[in-house]
DNA sequence: ATAAGAATGAGAGGCGTTTTCATTCAGGGG
DNA sequence: CCCCTGAATGAAAACGCCTCTCATTCTTAT
């Protein structure tokens, strides 16, 4: 459990490097997102394990310490099908998504080739490239068999 | 100008082909699909085109009639950065897309080692891949001398 | 400790999209 | 060719996700 006063915590350092101040909600988001076994979480799922943590933090608050997040670079924001965000901690490390349509699990790939490739055809099309995103959408194993 | 009476249309066609009724608004919204120049539309932008041509047709019959469209593999709907569905007539050669942040360009391409590495991947993974989609964000050559 | 500005919570508001429901229409049977 | 039935439509309300407003609370430099 993360405190405010005393010793530094690591949220608190990681909070002050990018420049925002130490506050309770962001703590408790940047706890949730570390502690969670999945990594994506939409803006609601961190709210509901706010609540279920006894916090009351407002969901105003969530939307906006994620933005925060997303521009401090401490978090990645996704887009996938359907429209809403989901967002996940940036781990500094670039990688592809592929989201199962029917359970919603959702597994991590790096593939060099598809990198290079990228940049390659983004220089060749004129475009100086800022981002990227490959989504692939399937069946899992899992939900294969059934 | 397409007439509801009278000789066959390409679109008329095109609807019966899909098993969709022959209505006006669903000609009418065809048509502004496969005359417009852009190859990428909002809801929005057909239902002001509508405007503009003086057809009296609600917003929620262009969701409905494109949602319809997508069903049926005339169209094909993207979510761009920023949320909101982009559709575009499916052609049915895949491609991929390419975004200008500043002025919303599109360019679509296809790279072969790409599509093969995905494929490649999805199988290492486990998935049965339905769909995929690569987009890329950036700066396009004419925002780029600005 | 205190003051000044930033962050928060609650609720209103916004935007894109979908639903509801009464009305209109397409198209097959007579 | 007209009628009938279910499908399609328009208008407006509702919806989900998200952002803004504003009064209050909290952080932090002094």
């Amino acid at each position: 459990m993360a405190s405010l006063k005393g010793e530094q915590t690591l949220e608190s350092s990681e909070l002050r490097k990018a420049g925002l101040k130490v506050t309770l909600p962001r703590m408790k988001i940047l706890d949730i997102l570390e502690a969670s076994s999945s990594r994506h979480h939409s803006a609601e799922d961190v709210y509901k394990a706010l609540l279920e943590e006894g916090e009351d933090i407002g969901l105003a608050t969530v939307y906006r310490v994620l933005t925060q997040f997303e521009s401090a670079g401490i978090v990645k924001r996704h887009h996938f099908e359907g429209g809403h965000s989901v967002f996940e901690l940036d781990q500094g490390t670039h990688h592809d998504h592929i989201v199962c349509l029917k359970c919603g699990r959702v597994d991590e790939f790096v593939d060099e080739t598809i990198e290079k490739r990228q940049q390659a055809i983004a220089g060749e099309l004129g475009y100086e490239m800022t981002d990227h995103c490959l989504y692939m959408y399937g069946i899992c194993s899992n939900c294969k068999d059934k």
